[in-house]
DNA sequence: GCCGTATGTTACCGGCGGTAACCCATGGGT
DNA sequence: ACCCATGGGTTACCGCCGGTAACATACGGC
């Protein structure tokens, strides 16, 4: 029964392998991250050595998918990275997170998972952190340098910045306690003010 | 009948947990988070069966070992959340968790890939941070109260916190870019003045 | 025609988490 | 002195899953 085979295009292969990524995606969000390759496999419609042959291993795959996750989760906050006015531009990127963090928890679920337990997703994730950190650093290093602060010290921030909406976005999933306009109004405020600025007054 | 069983049965029991725990402490810090549960039994000097007679399962052992090593990881900045002075306060907790990392690489290792991986030694995870994030969160409410800060911020603060740190905690075991105490300083210079004060100059 | 290559399948391996069944020492109670 | 309940221990196994070898088949260029 080749019901699906009959298009044969030029590049078979990218498209192939999008089509299998798809297949994982989709067992993915309703099985979680525990997917097993048989599963996805059974779901493309193919056996596993053929994922095995396009991905090398489950590493590999999950790697694949990480990245395509990582897009997703940041893209809106990312695009948010151009506003001008720095806090609106915290505050806009870290309600697009939670936001994107909400739309698709399986996904962040996912994330979280893969990049701890394979070397290869995490590998990537750390890449795309990187970038991600890099491009947040660089919307502020300008105004460290303005102000005369080190601006060395971008690069850890962005990465503490990061983490920090992580964990929180994970806990907050786990125990929605909080609205999530609320919740990203309290991660800007500790931003922005910091604790110092409290304390000033 | 043979009441007196109950009580010191736990108790033999409790002697001999502590005893595999150790052999598991011992394996897992040379072998790393991989280690198999036959591996830990033949450092105990055991076989499987024992191990799940007293832990459940792999989850349950972990958990039990997640437990110990976040109370390792945290004692000494919990010890300084005393400190009167705020700033002095962040400053030795944040130094204090990453000399804590540094100290044990491969157990804050485990705890990121256990806590993830396994329910239950991520549900344990949950509780030692929820606690953890709450004494934190305690040592600066007062001072929200006293500012006229909204103290319901306090919880989630806490935990962006605890989730900056540890994340930028492994960022850095990565890729030692940068020497402790100095990204320490950094961490603190962005919890306290946040990025809003920079801007005010 | 023939052969290399790409694509797919079946059938298997090895390791690991987990468990059933059995085994044996010990020490009251009768 | 004997029995047998009980708790600590072992052997031998299961099932699942990641990963792979070997085999099968269609296509394009010489």
């Amino acid at each position: 029964m080749t019901a699906v085979d009959v298009k044969s295009a030029p590049e078979r292969g990218e498209a192939r392998r999008r089509q299998l990524l798809a297949a994982a995606d989709r067992v993915v969000r309703r099985r979680g991250p525990d997917a097993s390759m048989d599963e996805i496999a059974a779901e493309a419609g193919v056996t596993k050595p053929i994922l095995y042959r396009h991905f090398g291993d489950k590493d590999g795959l999950y790697a694949a998918l990480t990245e395509r996750y990582l897009r997703l989760l940041h893209r809106d906050s990312e695009a948010t990275l151009g506003e001008p006015n720095p806090r609106r531009r915290i505050a806009a990127a870290v309600s697009a997170f939670l936001a994107a963090v909400e739309r698709e928890p399986e996904v962040f679920r996912f994330v979280r998972r893969a990049t701890t337990e394979q070397r290869q997703a995490g590998e990537a994730a750390r890449a795309f952190v990187q970038g991600h950190a890099a491009r947040i650093a660089e919307a502020t290093r300008a105004d460290l340098e303005r102000i005369g602060v080190d601006p060395e010290a971008a690069e850890p921030w962005a990465h503490g910045i990061v983490g920090m909406m992580q964990f929180v976005a994970g806990w907050w999933l786990d125990e929605r306690s909080v609205p999530r306009e609320r919740l990203a109004d309290q991660m800007t405020t500790l931003l922005w003010e910091g604790f110092g600025h409290l304390h000033e007054h």
